[in-house]
DNA sequence: CGGATCTGAGAGCAGTGCTCTCGATTCGAG
DNA sequence: CTCGAATCGAGAGCACTGCTCTCAGATCCG
């Protein structure tokens, strides 16, 4: 199907759309995004934006599944670069690239992992795919490990141990079948512990929480810290 | 000093101001928070309450300010109840009041932990004080548990392991400065990924990141992960 | 009592999201 | 190639926001 001259334009002014919204979104966060602000870096009266996106709300979309996606096509990136057969590596590197990303994108990683836009309700159809692939891939690593029989299950009993492993948590049926993992409860929750704890991080550091410089050395700080997440898997 | 009438009917009004304030919070989040709105509802004309509030971002402060205070307060009760000698104890009631409080109050919470509002720079020299006593309090129940020698060090060796341990990480001395503890760096190091992932945990929790319900019985999952983050310290 | 201070009202400025109408352009079927 | 239909940008307009300014009245206090 040739694309109309009036198509192609259309798709163009989308994109421009979507790259002006970004750069406003870097520059002054998720709530000074404006369509009017958009409307006049792009030369055009106000209205005329609304012929293109149908409301604020729907642009953040827009720019919430584009951050998904750029997040996780950069740690799968980082991630398979590291062998299988590694799977303390993987873990780090899913971390580093996560954190990495997280601190060149802060705007987008707020608008991702922050507070939730007041009155905005992101459409699950559009955002849930694109925004579990990198739990997703977390849980890949630590199934594969667990598969390759190289997890410390021994190290990981005498840690978890049934005395402190207060209940069955229910639910995590749903949790295996929408990863499509085969892993045991205990290993499940500490899988969902350390992606908590991952962005409880990278979140603590982006927003400002551990208060202007008061961590040293913020990289050798988040180094051992990820270190320290694979020993709570008993990653080898 | 007889405080005049004039003076009472400043301070109650001041009262009502951040009272209103915490409604709308609660109602509309950070960014729907108005000052016109805060004077329809005092009964007022808008550039009145200017007269009490210099701006919106100080409303922000004053509600930042409170809201550190409540969290602090709550938590710090909830640890009081717990024997020092029980820091395992004292770290789960700690999580506790802090997942607690954050469900009942999550405007407040987004307010405190989420996305730094775009523009606004909060006040250090009035926010940092009331922001320490909650990490404050979690490094000084290490800290007693370490004193009275009732941190495993073998099994916390065993864990982070000299090979484990990437990179020495300066700048803790200001944190142990800061908190008043005396913490060998690793021991330090896990108290703030402690810190960290409680958050972490957290946040995902009230901002939504777990998806609707996929996770079918949120109070049994932290339940375990507060205490994984326990043995994470080797605590008894 | 009377000057100084404080307070609320009201108008106004610049900005926002969003809707509507109205010409002008472009598309595609006949 | 033509003509009706679809699309597009401009502009005005509504209701809202934060914030400033001025003005008149109330209150304080020496």
């Amino acid at each position: 199907m040739a694309t109309t001259p009036r198509a192609r334009a259309r798709a163009q002014t989308m994109d421009e759309i979507v790259r002006i919204g970004r750069r406003h979104l870097a520059t002054d966060g998720a709530a000074g995004l404006s369509l009017r602000a958009i409307a006049r870096d792009l030369g055009v009266v106000s209205s005329a934006v609304y012929r293109y996106v149908q409301s604020r709300d729907e642009l953040l979309t827009l720019l919430i599944v584009e951050g998904y996606d750029e997040l996780s096509r950069r740690v799968e990136d980082a991630v398979a670069e590291v062998p299988t057969a590694d799977p303390r590596g993987r873990l780090g590197a899913l971390g580093r690239a996560v954190r990495t990303w997280a601190r060149a994108e802060p705007a987008t990683y707020a608008l991702l992992f922050g507070s939730p836009v007041p009155g905005y309700r992101a459409p699950e159809e559009r955002t849930v795919a694109a925004g579990t692939r990198v739990p997703r891939l977390l849980m890949s690593i630590v199934s594969d490990a667990y598969a390759a029989g190289r997890i410390d299950i021994a190290a990981h009993h005498r840690a978890t141990g049934a005395s402190a492993t207060p209940a069955l948590v229910s639910g995590f049926e749903e949790v295996r079948e929408a990863f499509g993992i085969d892993l045991p409860d205990d290993v499940v929750a500490t899988g969902v512990l350390v992606w908590s704890a991952l962005f409880g991080c990278v979140s603590f550091e982006v927003f400002g929480q551990y208060g202007a410089d008061a961590m040293g050395d913020p990289d050798a700080l988040f180094e051992l810290q990820v270190t320290r997440l694979a020993d709570l898997l008993c990653l080898p």
